[in-house]
RNA sequence: GGGCCGCUAGCUCAUCGGGUAGAGCAGGGGACUUUUAAUCCCAAGGUGCCGGGUUCGAGACCCGGGCGGCCUACCA
């Protein structure tokens, strides 16, 4: 056996061979000599014939050995299943009218020195296959085409953006404050500054100092943290697009969203309509827009709003046995009706509008509905894919709703947030109307290759150690 | 955190009213010049997740633990 090269360079890859040769007659024999590289996944040899299948990534290709014309022929045939093989030869079609590679010359690129997996069953342990993943991705060509998919779906949106003259930054992944959501944050500590330090939980304090900055349209695509459960919805790092766009209000992010997912959609699967589970959903614009108490209202046939006596919202809460606590104002039991009668039973598409202030430290008071915000939250085959808003521009109102939230967290509440005294500094230089938007990024790549969990979008989702 | 389910050969799975496991694929040997999950013959392959217990005897039953999945809770 020859030994491994350091180099190899493939001229063509499969799939441009199936589609160029797509008409060939069975037993033709074209002029067409090419390289190509992959790895073997299936093996026929019978005495002096051996046939194979090559996987490039691209697609699979029949591989033509004929002991005559096959150099090292029976070192051909010893090659394991999974050995990486770069391969020179004729392109044909075999008597039976299958479009092959005929084996004029090959050369072993890699040993695969422990077994893959059962050539038709593939893995289907769960575990396996995430602990695996670089076996997973071999053997299963469903999870390829899903990774392939969200790796397009980041780079549209990208180029969506970009179109529309929006900057993509970075900002810090180490914040000195967590801030920009309620969550849980990871901490760390920098060792030479001394400092505890804390992954981002959102990079929204950050994106809206460069709107301070005088960056009008600002946008990151970026991992973020959070220091809590692990479901088929939920990885403690996933990846969200935060943008941010001076001048306009929560109205303008809304059109933008559904304008976003709907070219997404077109342009990844040919079609508005996804099918999620056995359900389908038609995310064409606009999508439905309802404020949070008349969602509420068609869920449990009751008109609540900020001035309903706190007693009677409590009792709700408790009729649908929904936990409370003392220090729940309006806003927050009415934010925990909603979550806990109407949230679920929406599929949507669906923008769910007017949050309370009391929930929502970071926008900005409804020009006409007082006490709410101009938030939003889109639903989504059931789940929430974004949460966006009229930002909050104002440097006292800021103040006033960070104190609240420090008063919570000081109270017990580790998911409410702490006065970031840098950023009302930020405020207090100008920030103009804007309105911004979380998007995350995982879930819509569920949505649009149609998982079910967010490990099948996730490459490596978090798991526990192995136990050796 | 709670509920349910699972863990048997490298992979996919069987077996059972408790009597110390079987098949296909992969791997080994052999036959085969048009296969397509090739086929055929031969041989090999297992601390049945771990630890206790019940029993003459446990992979099967009981208890504890580990790991995983689904649901649920948490996560605006």
């Amino acid at each position: 056996m020859a030994d491994i090269p350091y180099q190899f360079a493939p001229d063509s890859k499969v799939q441009d061979l199936i589609t160029k040769h797509a008409d060939l007659e069975a037993g033709e024999e074209t002029s067409d000599v090419v390289t190509i590289a992959g790895r073997l996944m299936l093996r026929r040899v019978q005495g002096k014939l051996a046939f194979g299948t090559l996987d490039d990534g691209s697609g699979r290709i029949q591989l033509f050995a004929p002991s005559q014309s096959t150099p090292d022929f029976d070192e051909f045939c010893d090659l394991n299943l999974g050995d990486w093989l770069g391969v020179t030869g004729v392109v044909m079609t075999t008597r039976r009218g299958e479009l092959s590679v005929r084996v004029d010359s090959w050369i072993r690129l890699a040993e695969a020195r422990r077994p893959f997996p059962d050539k038709w069953h593939g893995i289907s342990d769960t575990d396996t296959r995430y602990r695996q993943r670089y076996v997973d991705l071999w053997v299963t060509p469903e999870a390829r085409e899903a990774f392939q998919t969200r790796s397009r779906m980041i780079s549209l949106t990208r180029s969506f953006l970009e179109e529309r003259g929006a900057m993509e930054v970075e900002t810090p992944i180490f914040h000195p404050i967590p801030g920009g959501a309620n969550a849980k944050p990871f901490t760390t500590h920098h060792n030479a500054l001394d400092l505890d330090l804390y992954l981002r939980i959102a990079p929204e304090l950050y994106l809206k100092r460069l709107t301070v900055a005088g960056f009008e349209k600002v946008f990151e695509i970026g991992r973020v943290f959070r220091n809590e459960g692990v479901s088929t919805r939920h990885n403690p790092e996933f990846t969200m697009l935060e943008l941010y766009e001076a001048y306009a209000d929560y109205e303008d992010i809304m059109r933008l969203v559904e304008e976003l997912v709907e070219h997404l959609a077109i342009e990844l699967t040919g079609s508005t309509v996804l099918t999620v589970g056995d359900r389908e959903l038609n995310v064409a614009k606009p999508w439905r827009r309802a404020t949070m108490t008349e969602l509420i209202e068609e869920s449990i046939g009751m008109a609540l709003t900020l001035d309903t006596p706190i007693e009677e919202l409590r009792a709700i809460a408790s009729e649908h046995e929904i936990p409370i606590k003392d220090a729940y104002g309006p806003g927050k039991l009415i934010l925990e009706i909603y979550e806990k009668t109407t949230e679920s039973s929406l599929w949507g598409p669906v923008y769910v509008t007017d949050y309370p202030i009391e929930v929502s430290p970071l926008s900005r008071e409804h020009r006409s509905n007082p006490g709410m915000t101009e938030r939003f939250e889109a639903i989504l085959a059931g789940r929430e894919l974004c949460n966006g808003f009229s930002e909050l521009v104002d440097p006292e109102q800021q103040r006033i709703r960070f104190e609240e939230q420090a008063a919570q967290n000081a109270g017990g509440d580790d998911e409410a947030m702490l006065v970031d005294e840098d950023y009302l500094r930020a405020l207090e230089y100008g920030l103009p109307p804007t309105g911004g938007v979380g998007i995350g990024m995982d879930r819509l790549a569920m949505l649009l290759t149609g998982q079910t969990s967010i490990r099948d979008v996730v490459f490596f989702p978090t798991l526990r150690p192995e136990q050796t």
